[in-house]
DNA sequence: GCCATCTCCTTAACATGTTAATTATTGTCA
DNA sequence: TGACAATAATTAACATGTTAAGGAGATGGC
């Protein structure tokens, strides 16, 4: 088979950048205001929408690597924002458990951060934004079967 | 309007994460063997389809960052993939060139790439690929009107 | 020509992405 | 039990993402 790279313009990796770029940013605009970066709102996103969990599901759940997660928790607990107690059954496990004033970041910015969203949804039209959503996850093999 | 986040499971910035982690995972055992990473394989990719440009438009087309591409640049001319000249008439500007050891990355994996990304076409399908590339587009500001 | 301004590029500083090595703890099985 | 494998987390090293600042060259109005 002799097939040939797409052109660039046409290429799904650099699409997802470009895609990504364009949803992040407004994201991104109002997170400059909290002093918190992109990747410390997705972690406490999930900690506030399922409580206290382990590191390394919290990774998962964050679609962050586990390095990345490690020193993204250690500047969350800096800023007061998480807390991270040794696990008692399984002295391997740190648990991790948002704060009030993490609790408060999320509270502040959920219906700012909504909006910003239901702008895509607009853009796209709610069926393709959930059928983009479907395509997206057929990508990912994490959720395939 | 009291709106509320959307679960992170169905979040569209984390599926879009999680789906270029999904498309670039083979790309990036791919190119494991080549010493390169994905970002300047992307360069190289863009070098070989358009020919020469100077640096502003590279990192344009490469969806890079300006100062990314200075240090990809930096590298990949220390691997001798491409040169870098000072433009005579625009003496600000910098002209970057794939050299013959670049293209010859570039034609060594075409194929194997080309398969990759035929192997996602086959998983959602070919008309279903190309309204995702669609959809993609809708969210990207720099190609919207 | 001169100055303000803009543009292209580089550098710096910090956060994250990525892979590999290391440590501490737990689980397994002969 | 004791050796060995597996798991959770950290650390290290290097590349990139991101924002801000700075330097060099071009541009336009006066």
């Amino acid at each position: 088979m002799t097939s040939k790279l797409p052109s660039t313009s046409r290429s799904l990796p650099i699409a997802l950048i470009r895609a990504r770029e364009g949803v992040m940013s407004p994201i991104r605009d109002m997170l400059s205001e909290t002093g918190i970066t992109e990747q410390q709102w997705r972690v406490l996103r999930v900690l506030a929408e399922y409580g206290v969990m382990d590191a390394k599901t919290l990774a998962d759940r964050s679609s962050l690597l586990f390095p990345s997660l490690t020193r993204i928790a250690a500047t969350l607990r800096e800023k007061g924002l998480v807390t991270q107690t040794r696990d008692d059954q399984d002295r391997r496990r740190q648990i991790i458990q948002i704060t009030p004033e993490g609790q408060q970041i999320i509270d502040d910015r959920a219906d700012q951060a909504a909006q910003i969203v239901e702008g895509f949804k607009t853009t796209l039209g709610v069926e393709n934004y959930e059928t983009l959503l479907d395509f997206l996850a057929l990508l990912d093999p994490g959720s395939r079967g």
